[in-house]
DNA sequence: CCGATCTGAGAAAAGGTTTTCTCAATCCTC
DNA sequence: GAGGATTGAGAAAACCTTTTCTCAGATCGG
């Protein structure tokens, strides 16, 4: 077999035409072309369009690291977390992104595990690069990622993670989101309510509990019950046989879960004991992780913390800081959202 | 309330130090002092080590933006997917960001859903930000990315998306993987297996069902039988109705499911048939998505398709392309992996 | 002691773009 | 037609780093 050097290889990249290319092209210097380009300086309109045609024929692109070079912007933001599966950093890069991109800013998403030295690879590689901020998120609202963010010299936004103090966080609203569930299913007519919900040492499990028993007490309802465990299906499944294979004339009507997983959990073990969902309990959710929710069976009303807006919030406050706007420290908290499917039942008037 | 001009708010980065500021400290010049620091060029250790220490102690940083400019190369890659939910680009992504991260390049992530405009804003982004090259992803082996890579000028690598001709791609063996778990199913005895799946319209669907009837035929097992519906546990559960339903003497012993999430609604409609798993019958998954895999009970033995160390060969293979070494085209297959729990019951000798 | 070699370190160019400054030519006004 | 204003466009500096070239002084051999 001889060798094949017709074969189509994959290699050598072509040059980019620059600026000097366009200029020689259009026979004149590259300040008039620049300035041709970017609308700016004085010239004739006849040089201006000559030299613009010329650009677009030879398929010009600005080399935005010579022009970031030049204005001290790379026009680029990091986004790091540690949440490995996206469950909850996928939203907030969609929204970041979103946000960014109209702006012609790039994102690098940075994976840091849990992992102090990972963490600080990827800070040292993104100051680098010259990243014009970072956008920190994370997959719990009360732990830190496993960097220090402070006196980085950029600016740096917090977006569902533990916020350093004095700096600019976004959060979710987790009472107003436990606030909603609750409400729905007290408007629906249940009066035995529960909480099923994760372990208490995440911040959010108390904060959730807390709205749901001061919902409850506004409404004159006595009986509030919490069960915390594991953030799991299995949990869900093993806390609907503690509550009703006991006392089943008290047995609950409806059931606040903490999550989708133990929303799910909650369903199916209600099935096996042959209650029905909605009609003999009511089962509300929390995230609207819809690969979760949307494939139980009834699928799950659910509280949607709206992470895509927050993110998007996060990007264009990022924006703000690096145009030198001065932004008040602080942690916003950004309302959740009612998603009604059908584990509660038809709302009143619907 | 007077102007609370003390209080702490973002602004005003300060301006990060620079070579210049390093060789002006140490009284040497700019030359000098980046030779000192990338250990080139000839002079005194005393003048070396003197430089470094100040640097150091400077905290000084090369400004990747400069370098980038001077190498033609900006040490950042592109990855470009339409998985919004990131269930199969994010491990490729995990893996391409390691394989990535040990030679300083950094990771742009871009979404482009399945919207050619947004497709092309991305592509512009990241060829004027003068990536060194691209990994196309996807959410599906045989769809094209809403763009066009052709003839970009910079190395492209394909990974667990539909390639373009000529090109350089990694995807996952799903008639490899096939085999593995009919295999493991014949292996524990079973003998009448049936296939369940989803949409014909998916080219994987084919190579899998092709698989597990070449397999069977190989063992001489008749009755191969494929059930072909939609990716979802609720197809999973109908499933179960129309295989178990109509003759129950000849009804299967095992089910090798086209996902996990078919397979749960398989386990789920099992259960609620009173058939146990994996007495009864065995179940066996394809993707390994922990999360559902995981959940199901019993945990689901499935086939993971190793989509992180197929993130990683194609950063390593983008790497060799952007250094220059030529790379033959063509699609390269990676093996599955089977994962076993506990749905198809124990394998022999374990 | 003289020419050749070696050594340490700086000057300058390069990479691509933007912006300010400069300058020659043209126009206007009186 | 002379002086000033205006216009079109180029030269050069700046952003920061790397690398090649140059050069003065020191060292060495004879």
């Amino acid at each position: 077999m001889t060798d094949a050097s017709d074969r189509p290889i994959q290699t050598a990249r072509k040059r980019p035409v620059t600026l000097r290319d366009v200029a020689v092209a259009a026979g004149v210097s590259v300040a008039t072309a620049s300035k041709a380009l970017n609308d700016q300086g004085r010239m004739t309109q006849e040089t201006r369009t000559r030299v613009r045609a010329i650009a677009r024929e030879l398929g010009f692109r600005p080399n935005s690291l010579a022009q970031s070079l030049l204005r001290q912007r790379s026009f680029t933001v990091g986004l790091l977390t540690n949440d490995t599966y996206g469950r909850f950093s996928l939203p907030v890069m969609a929204g970041v992104s979103e946000a960014l991109l109209d702006n012609g800013v790039s994102v690098f998403l940075c994976n840091v595990e849990d992992d102090p030295r990972l963490g600080q690879l990827h800070v040292d590689a993104m100051l680098e690069k010259r990243v014009d901020g970072i956008i920190a998120s994370g997959k719990r609202l009360d732990r830190h990622l496993p960097v220090d963010l402070a006196d980085l010299g950029i600016p740096v936004i917090y977006a569902f993670t533990e916020p350093d103090p004095n700096s600019i966080a976004f959060v979710s609203d987790d009472e107003g989101g436990a606030r909603l569930a609750v409400e729905h299913l007290i408007a629906l007519g249940r009066r035995r309510i529960v909480h099923v919900t994760g372990p208490e040492t995440f911040a959010v499990v108390h904060q959730r509990a807390g709205a749901y028993r001061a919902v409850l007490a506004e409404h004159g309802l006595a009986g509030a019950r919490v069960l915390t465990g594991a953030w799991s299906e299995a949990w869900g499944h093993e806390a609907v046989a503690r509550l009703f294979d006991d006392d089943a004339e008290e047995a609950p009507d409806a059931v606040f879960c903490g999550n989708d997983q133990i929303a799910r959990g909650v369903v199916d073990g209600l099935r096996e004991r042959g209650l029905r969902v909605p009609e003999d309990v009511g089962v509300i959710g929390f995230d609207n992780w819809e690969i979760v929710a949307a494939a139980t069976r009834p699928p799950l009303t659910t509280v949607d913390m709206n992470l895509t807006a927050l993110g998007r919030e996060a990007g264009l406050t990022l924006l703000s800081l690096v145009d030198g706007k001065p932004v008040e420290p602080g942690i916003r908290k950004l309302p959740c959202r009612l998603v009604v499917r059908q584990s509660c039942g038809r709302p009143p008037g619907d």
